[in-house]
DNA sequence: ACTAGTATGATACACTTGTTTTAAGAACAA
DNA sequence: TTGTTCTTAAAACAAGTGTATCATACTAGT
């Protein structure tokens, strides 16, 4: 058992604050002079066991090369915020242009989000066209470029003669689409196919308040 | 200026592979061996250049210092996902249990949404009755503890008489608290203060599909 | 008291690694 | 041509650094 307010969480406080400060690692001597331990020895007596205990990983011999476990690197994923998505005006769709070139603006979301999915783009809400897909001005939607569906995905679809996008769960009939909102007091309305367009997949709907 | 699918930017991809892979930046001799490059002088000479060109960055005589400039580390925080969000049942509210014993689960947020708030935690929806707040059933709440909040701001509170949980615009009247719905076309609800208890503020919310 | 496990200390070895020096070829402009 | 800059090359130095060894003290359990 750990004893004391013990060196052993002084140098893991001291490893997590030093990667925090300076971005890599430090050395044994690092730790030695930050946590004022005479010796590296005793510092590579608690790196060994804080090792066993599973709490950080190095590699042999490498220098610098001690990790903290749980601590996650490197997931954040930056996804282009392309235009808006307003009643009456079809969605931005993205270009082979569109993942190269730097967007004005970009959302930065996590693998958890992402999945590792791609073509993945954000669209701003603008009013309250989508108020029956629980969405409201200001809203980031997550979209995915897509030109067919899953039955029941959630997808943005473009209607023809009505003019305008709309997002809607997606199921194909017989002779017929039928657009299922997301709130589930409001009725399924059905199209003819040839009526609506796919623009595109959504994965996510992200509200900052 | 840079010419050919260049030594310069194979170095430079090469430092975030490596970075990406085993989470310490690579050696001179390492990018020497990883790009197929004599000796570590002329690794040497380009990551001066790289440095001059603002690329990369580095601590003098620092083993594996090498950072790339612009990329984010360390933007990742972890939300604990403290409960559910029901009809009926007072919200789970974090106590100072909470943020030092590990919770099941937990989501990982970006900075962006995080913005170094404090106390933030997320609760995941269950049945529809906050479809009034545009919120369904699955979503994923983010809440800061709170037991006051500014006029106008979203939070959850609890009705005591109705015994339930809701999630409104909070504004101060004269002799009454005024309740308003994220969706406008609902009308809002007064209630004397001593009937509304403020359990946190809403930062944001999240949807899957 | 005895022993085993844990923690601290001092010192030293050998390898890793940033850096320097020197050299030479290629591209380009004056 | 001449000179300058960019690039590749080889070799070597000196300091940084992981690791091992040996020794000492403290604690807890028997």
């Amino acid at each position: 058992m750990a004893s004391a307010p013990s060196t052993r969480l002084r140098i893991l406080n001291f490893i997590g604050k030093f990667l925090d400060d300076r971005g890599y690692a430090p050395t044994v001597r690092d730790i030695a002079r930050g946590c004022k331990i005479s010796t590296p020895s005793v510092v590579q007596y608690h790196l060994n066991k804080l090792e066993d205990e599973g709490h950080i990983q190095r590699d042999p011999e490498v220098f610098r090369s001690i990790q903290l476990v749980g601590r996650k690197r490197e997931a954040i994923f930056e996804v282009p915020l392309l235009g808006s998505i307003a009643a009456g005006k079809p969605i931005p769709v993205p270009t082979a242009d569109s993942w190269t070139s730097a967007p004005e603006e970009t959302l930065q979301l996590t693998d958890e989000v992402i999945r590792n999915r791609k073509g993945i783009y954000a669209l701003r809400v603008k009013g309250n066209s989508l108020i029956d897909a629980l969405i409201s001005d200001g809203d980031i939607v997550l979209m995915q470029s897509a030109s067919t569906v899953e039955e029941g995905e959630m997808a943005a679809v473009w209607l023809k003669t009505a003019q305008e996008v709309t997002i809607k769960k997606v199921y194909h009939e017989a002779n017929f689409i039928k657009l299922e909102p997301a709130n589930r007091e409001m009725a399924p309305m059905h199209f003819p196919p040839d009526e609506v367009e796919i623009q595109g997949r959504v994965i996510g709907v992200l509200r900052k308040l």
